[in-house]
DNA sequence: CACCATGTTCCTTG
DNA sequence: CCAAGGAACATGGT
């Protein structure tokens, strides 16, 4: 599962390779992926057309598909789900096992691999209303997070995984940004003070962004490996693995990296928090 | 075999 | 109205 730096580092991915290209046609090998448009839907909107920015917005990829005669650009959009992953692949290349959409280009191809399939791809923007603002953007302050958890009796990690609230961030984020802003995951939303909810937005912006940027520096292998976060496979210049970046997702009972107390798990809305009960007690 | 998983939506219950 | 819990989607890793 991609969350927001994921997402992001698949969009530069795809913006560095995709602008330019023409679709030829139009391959699904999971229906529900595309939902609620069918395969020759798809293959009408898109073939001929030629491809231009690639850009993301929360969990979402956006890509711009050039103007055909007499008609409008078309934006499509596409969601990783839990597994999802897109690349570029060579004519000759033999197709992953769960190829979800392929796009065979002027040259080579376009792939949405997703195991799971819990992604989409479809060419409705309307899933991008009501999302929250952009944590990494200047709409995104202590006093809009201040007001988007006022009045909640939410849990904040809860809060925090509600796309409206802040956009992008998900079950691993929200715990790592608790952690540093010293919150407890268990806190009632609207009851943060202010400083509170300044330091916590702070936290998220940190977080967010330093994720990027460790996996801006790793080389990117879409097409190996199996795991989710299969851009943050190990190299011989990055000795800095993804788990190892992580200072309480998935450390339950191993010591907390600033004092010592065992980290703890706990399950809120059906989804594992982890937290540090000394560090974070507010 | 059992349990867990980065996301989202829908339904039921209190 | 709100919150919480569970299930669903479907597959793979441990």
């Amino acid at each position: 599962m991609p969350e927001l730096p994921e997402v992001e580092i698949q969009a530069r991915y795809l913006q560095e390779r995709l602008p330019g290209r023409q679709v030829r046609s139009v391959q699904v090998g999971r229906g529900r992926i595309i939902r609620p448009h069918t395969p020759a839907d798809l293959e009408a909107a898109l073939a001929g057309r030629r491809f231009q920015r690639i850009s993301r917005r929360a969990k979402h990829l956006l890509f711009e598909l050039e103007a055909r005669p007499g008609q409008d650009p078309l934006p499509a959009v596409g969601h990783l789900g839990m597994t999802g992953r897109m690349y570029l692949q060579e004519p000759d290349a033999p197709l992953p096992r769960h190829a979800a959409v392929v796009l065979e280009l002027d040259r080579g191809r376009f792939v949405f691999e997703d195991p799971r399939g819990f992604g989409r791809f479809h060419l409705d923007p309307g899933v991008l209303e009501g999302l929250g603002p952009e944590p990494l953007s200047g709409d995104f302050t202590g006093e809009s997070l201040a007001r988007a958890l006022a009045g909640s009796r939410q849990p904040i990690k809860v809060r925090l995984l509600d796309q409206a609230v802040v956009a992008g961030v998900g079950n691993i984020y929200a715990s790592e940004a608790l952690f540093r802003a010293g919150l407890s995951p268990r806190r009632a939303a609207g009851r943060l003070s202010r400083a509170q909810a300044t330091r916590l937005q702070a936290a998220l912006r940190e977080v967010l962004a330093e994720a990027i940027e460790a996996g801006s520096t790793l080389p990117l292998d879409f097409a190996g490996g199996t795991d989710g976060l299969f851009y943050y496979g190990t190299s011989p210049d990055a000795p800095d693995t993804y788990e190892e970046r992580l200072q309480v997702y998935g450390r339950r009972g191993q010591p907390c990296l600033r004092c010592g107390t065992p980290i703890r798990q706990a399950v809120q809305a059906g989804r594992s928090t982890f937290w540090c009960p000394r560090c974070q007690r507010g």
